[in-house]
DNA sequence: TGCCATCTACTACACACGTAGTTTTTTCTA
DNA sequence: TAGAAAAAACTACGTGTGTAGTAGATGGCA
């Protein structure tokens, strides 16, 4: 499976990949283990989700260690983060503006916050 | 089905919603008629979403004109759409951090949508 | 008043996802 | 080297969602 420029991970896809970008690379076992205690499946169910990440092209088998496969992330945070974020925009036709409203409307976004956009909206101009 | 506090609108649940939303109420057919001429399912397949919806709680038949029903909403867009966002951003731990980052890093926020924000904040802190 | 259009009510089905069990293979260790 | 432990590979299944077909009721009009 070639790599997607816009994968969009579901809600478990998503913790799994979390673990992996933290820890970089790692088994099965390993990704299992790196997930909140709360919620974590069962080790089967790990590796469903993973193999099913595979055939999307979303991680790849990087090496063998034992007889266990070491696994690897072929899509970024950020790109798998953004592509979820432009999805659900979509939901809005594409605008932006409900979600922000509701943002300031339900008090989640602070003056200082805006104070924080501003400058990272200058730097980003600067580049 | 008694109406729920979240309700969280699938997509093309929300879509409905938002024909219903835009005509007050209507029957199945203004419903269908009211979407967008590029993604208009078929009668039934709208019949069959609202009567999910009714399942669900998020609208229900108003009255009978001839011998058809009218269905009203019984959840707001405000909460609706809010609902969608909290869930949304559960992604993120409930962060709305990766969200503005994004938006901001993607363009998609200029110095004046800052602006206007900033007004919304005042305006909702002087209430 | 009978027929045709329209609507309702019901049924169906494929696919994605979350979830996990079972069988088979591999490797480590006693 | 044989058995146990671990992992891989495969299979299964319920639920939600999008999609729509069909059968039966109803009501307006000729």
């Amino acid at each position: 499976m070639k790599p997607p420029k816009d994968f969009k991970p579901t809600r478990l896809e998503l913790e799994l990949l979390e673990a992996l970008w933290r820890l970089g690379s790692g088994s099965i076992r390993e990704i299992q283990e790196a997930l909140p205690a709360d919620r974590r499946p069962e080790y089967t169910t790990v590796q469903t989700i993973i193999y099913r990440l595979e055939e999307k092209g979303a991680v790849r088998r990087a090496k063998k260690i034992g007889n266990a496969h070491i696994f690897e992330p072929l899509v970024s945070r950020q790109s798998a983060i953004g592509s979820l974020i432009e999805d659900f925009l979509g939901h809005f036709g594409g605008s932006h503006e409900p979600l922000v409203a509701h943002l300031v409307e339900s008090g989640k976004i602070s003056s200082a916050d805006l104070k924080q956009m501003e400058k990272l909206l200058q730097e980003r101009r600067a580049k």
